[in-house]
RNA sequence: CGGGGCGUGGCGCAGCCUGGUAGCGCAUCUGCUUUGGGAGCAGAGGGUCGCGUGUUCGAAUCACGCCGCCCCGACCA
């Protein structure tokens, strides 16, 4: 069997970067498109990530004093209207049900006229104003708060463009919704969830991330401030891997969400958002992919170990099936990551190599092989996803087995770990703070790429001090950076405020460093 | 939604300029051989060439319209 990829990769490598992304999603069977624009069907090895991310994440949600909830899929057209009138620009593209019946008109099946909704319906693209709504209903007294809520639901957004994980016209996410009775208090559950996300991401997803404040531009609009996450991709480039937004009283005033204080006056609450999304796996798939396909953590691994025998429609297949089974299950009696390991028996009918190649594509990140020889000696072969060859050979460990059934948390334990450092030593190594101009940062990036879908070179990012314009002032500086198709990512929190230098826009002394970068 | 590219069996592509009725590699199925490894040989199945309209005796091939995908831009998780 060969792959009609270039040195038996599945992908045909990481130069196209956004080929080899496509590549990775199909050959580690993650997604597919779907019959809808924008819209993806997530195979079950896909949504068996995600169901990792949402049982480790729920759980923090939890842990820091939220409780789930479920709020409708359609919105009152006239919710969303209230909103936009107090924040301007908000105006997401939408789906709006209009009819509620079809009928066969000529032949045609159609919404029936006869069927017109009194007021339209959005497919809510955010839930701030049908939460809200409930929000103004549920505070009434200082005793409610602080209300902290929290919601797994998909939502539509009808994005223009659209890549499978990245964004989609649909996607799966969490999203949290409190309510405080004052600023200290919401800006503390701000970070306080911001933090949850950075130590979620690299202790679980194994991607480091930078935790800053988004500049005035780049807000949610109607926030006060909003903060991210942004992990930096294999192709240098920066994703926003979640985001947190402190929202003043803007929509508190738009909803009427407001509580008697122990003095009996009326007070508006300061309310936060914030949430991840499916995207995480488009960043996880972008931070540890290589040439031969996915490398999941296992932490987010639906099968953390598989085993794959080594059948060969002889006689001894069955010593063989049955010392892979009692190795499953004893494997399956350890713990790593505070849940037992998960392992799978493979025994579908095909060629043990085809399995070996499979699993190596999804990403499983320990593949054991067991043949008659590891039988008879009481062995185990196992590869290490993170580590599947030397040179361009596939490198297989030999082990006795109750070692190896002693020691496998440990070595998934080791491959997270070493996960995190490949890609820490990536974004630490590409962070560049030696630039104190901007004709310095275009000369870094170069120009802006043309029109090509080559993924370019790596470019890494630019730390450097900047004097936080506001206004027209930061409408420029936007301008600016657009033209060599970079962004300013965020304003990294726990900066020292030593000598920051001049501001590379302004010339104005600098206030604070910001991370400039190409960006998804 | 603007610019560019593309849409041919599951995947990757050739054919299209110079219309004549579909081909290659991988995958799939069957048989035999092989077996610590992304196997070999032989045979087989699978495509109304994205959709529609038009031109033509005849359209994958030409024209027009639409849809979808990819890259860039605008927008965004």
């Amino acid at each position: 069997m060969q792959r009609a990829l270039s040195e038996h990769r599945a992908t045909g490598g990481r130069s196209n970067f956004p080929n080899w992304y496509q590549a990775v999603v199909r050959e580690a069977d993650m997604a597919e498109n779907s019959p809808v624009r924008g819209s993806m069907i997530i195979k079950p090895w896909g949504y068996g990530v995600w169901e990792q991310i949402q049982k480790d994440l729920d759980r923090r949600i939890k842990e820091t004093g939220h409780e789930n909830c479920y709020f409708p899929l359609f919105i009152p057209l006239s919710f969303i209207a209230k909103e936009a009138s107090h924040v301007e620009g908000f105006a997401k593209e939408m789906a709006i049900v209009t009819h509620h019946r079809l009928k066969n008109i000529d032949g045609k099946l159609q919404p029936d006229p006869d069927s017109k909704l009194e007021e339209p319906l959005v497919v809510r693209p955010t839930s701030e104003t049908i939460i809200g709504d409930a929000f103004s209903r549920w505070v009434k007294s200082h005793r409610d708060l602080p209300l902290l809520i929290n919601q797994w639901a998909n939502v539509v957004r009808w994005e223009m463009r659209t890549r499978l994980f990245l964004r989609t016209a649909e996607f799966l996410w969490q999203e949290g919704h409190t309510a405080h009775a004052d600023a200290e208090d919401a800006m503390a559950e701000t970070l306080r969830m911001l933090d949850v996300y950075r130590d979620f991401s690299e202790s679980v997803l194994a991607m480091p991330v930078i935790a800053g404040e988004k500049s005035a531009n780049e807000r949610f609009p109607g926030a006060v401030s909003t903060f991210s996450i942004e992990a930096m991709m294999q192709d240098g480039k920066a994703l926003q891997a979640g985001t947190s937004h402190y929202l003043g009283t803007h929509f508190a005033e738009a909803q009427n969400i407001r509580f008697q204080n122990e003095a009996g006056e009326h007070t508006w609450c300061h309310t936060t958002s914030w949430g991840v999304s499916t995207r995480l796996i488009g960043g996880v798939i972008m931070t540890h992919g290589d040439d031969d396909g996915l490398r999941l953590p296992p932490a987010i691994a639906p099968k953390q170990i598989v085993i794959v025998p080594m059948l060969r429609g002889k006689p001894e297949d069955g010593d063989v099936l049955g010392y892979c089974q009692a190795l499953a299950s004893a494997l399956s009696r350890e713990t790593a990551f505070n849940e037992r390991i998960r392992v799978q028996l493979d025994t579908k009918d095909i060629k043990s190599a085809d399995k070996r190649w499979n699993w190596v594509r999804r990403g499983a990140p320990v593949i054991i092989e067991i043949g008659p020889r590891d039988v008879a000696n009481g062995q185990v072969t196992f590869m290490r996803r993170d580590q599947l060859r030397d040179g361009d050979k596939v490198k297989s460990h030999g082990m006795p087995r109750d070692q190896f059934v002693g020691e496998a948390a440990q070595l998934l334990t080791a491959i997270q770990t070493r996960l995190y450092a490949e890609a820490k030593t990536r974004l630490d190594g590409n962070i560049h703070s030696g630039i104190s101009d901007f004709a310095g940062v275009a000369d870094y990036f170069g120009a802006a790429a043309g029109d090509d879908d080559e993924g370019g070179e790596f470019k890494g990012w630019v730390r450097t001090g900047w004097s936080n314009p506001s206004g027209a002032a930061l409408d420029a500086v936007e301008q600016k950076l657009k033209q060599l198709k970079l962004s300013i990512r965020n304003a990294p929190l726990g900066q020292s405020h030593a000598s920051l230098g001049k501001c590379i826009f302004t010339g104005e002394a600098a206030t604070q460093e910001i991370l400039i970068a190409r960006s998804y």
